[in-house]
DNA sequence: TTGACATTCAATCAACTGATTGATTATATT
DNA sequence: AATATAATCAATCAGTTGATTGAATGTCAA
């Protein structure tokens, strides 16, 4: 959506000038719609190359083997992910609140909008536990997600916009497990969410901001 | 781990007396097995019959087709699922926060001890996307487990036990939420996140229940 | 014993699947 | 023009996979 900065490991796969990067993303984007409808259950290299319109051996001169394929989707989308977010929310004058709730608004954003981005993601998240490679890359994503929820879990409590009566370690670990949660849930409700989850860490003094005057359509 | 009522769309599948049903189970575990090792992706009827000990056409006697022994496998572990609970939390006095903290013990019981049961129930939950009859299942082990958090809520609402400043639809929602997210994260640090739940829901007139005296090993 | 039924398995089938081969075409370089 | 390189594809291979067949084995009643 917006421009966000992006980590140095994945700027290369999104800007492709050559034709052979072009062509490399065209049956990425296949695989890609592949999974989206059957699952790495149901991935095909055949079905790959026919969704991207050319031969099974093109493909394998891209990517000499399925592995070659996954492996490079992971890359792909882990990208991708990092680079799709919802619309910036009304700025509070709090850094941390801001942050949640742009959390909260890229999470509306992915249900509504790319919600094969989440499949696609959860079907990588489970064939990590069985391929070191794909693993490599979901830890990777994990790792950079964390890593921004616990840098504002602590802007919010260091300023005094958190509530601090309760440890920055256990506010991330309930965030990401509630957010982890709309994602695989399919994300009705996450108006709810958003409203009790403001309600519960906002510290008492700074519950006047704990509202926005209208939610986005 | 202790009796619980157990719904009556699974009470069948859990005590066999024939000789049929025993070899049926046998199969079924072996199903459970594979998946969990090598998912849907990786399940293979030779894999299970040769897990199972047997030649690959008795399996197809007993399940005439694969999708018979996925369907099968989605009513064995949907009803394993029901009996299967973590030990009973030390009672408070209060229903609602005893329900809850059973629901707890439930998360840590099954990350420690049924790891794999987590696993093969995120495989079918996916594959129902792809698969209405499995879908069926899932939808129905859904439905099951919201009815009880929604009673619990709707009682500890009821009770004063837990905050009534917040709607118990987006108690539900939220509460649903966070153990979806406990299943799938691994649920490591759930001590961190039971402590801000319950720091979270409880009433401020009740706080004096907040915490147990210890933690089980 | 005989016959009916349930259970098991070796052998096999047809379709699928990842990958390779060898030829062909297009483009760029000398 | 001649040569090299990149890209594409039809045809094919070897191994896999869900499923079937027909024979053998066991069990129990008549």
């Amino acid at each position: 959506m917006d421009q966000f900065p992006l980590p140095d490991w994945c700027r290369a796969l999104l800007d492709p000038q050559d034709e052979h990067g072009k062509r490399r993303q065209l049956l990425l984007q296949a695989a890609f719609d592949v999974i989206a409808e059957a699952g790495f259950e149901g991935l095909r290299t055949r079905s790959v190359a026919a969704r991207a319109g050319v031969n099974i051996a093109t493909l394998h001169y891209y990517f000499p083997t399925k592995q070659d394929l996954i492996e490079g989707l992971a890359q792909f989308i882990g990208a991708k992910f990092v680079s799709i977010h919802g619309p910036r929310p009304r700025p509070s004058g709090h850094p941390a609140l801001d942050r949640l709730r742009q959390e909260f608004s890229d999470a509306r954003y992915y249900v509504a909008h790319e919600p094969k981005m989440l499949l696609v993601m959860q079907e990588f998240a489970m064939r990590g536990k069985r391929d070191p490679m794909v693993q490599k890359v979901v830890d990777q994503m994990h790792f950079y997600w964390r890593q921004g929820l616990e840098q504002m879990v602590l802007d919010g409590v260091a300023s005094g916009i958190f509530r601090t009566d309760i440890p920055p370690q256990e506010l991330l670990a309930i965030l990401m497990s509630i957010f982890s949660g709309i994602a695989i849930t399919g994300g009705d409700r996450i108006g709810e969410i958003e409203r009790v989850t403001e309600t519960w860490i906002l510290s008492s003094k700074s519950r006047k901001h704990s509202r926005r005057t209208g939610a986005k359509k």
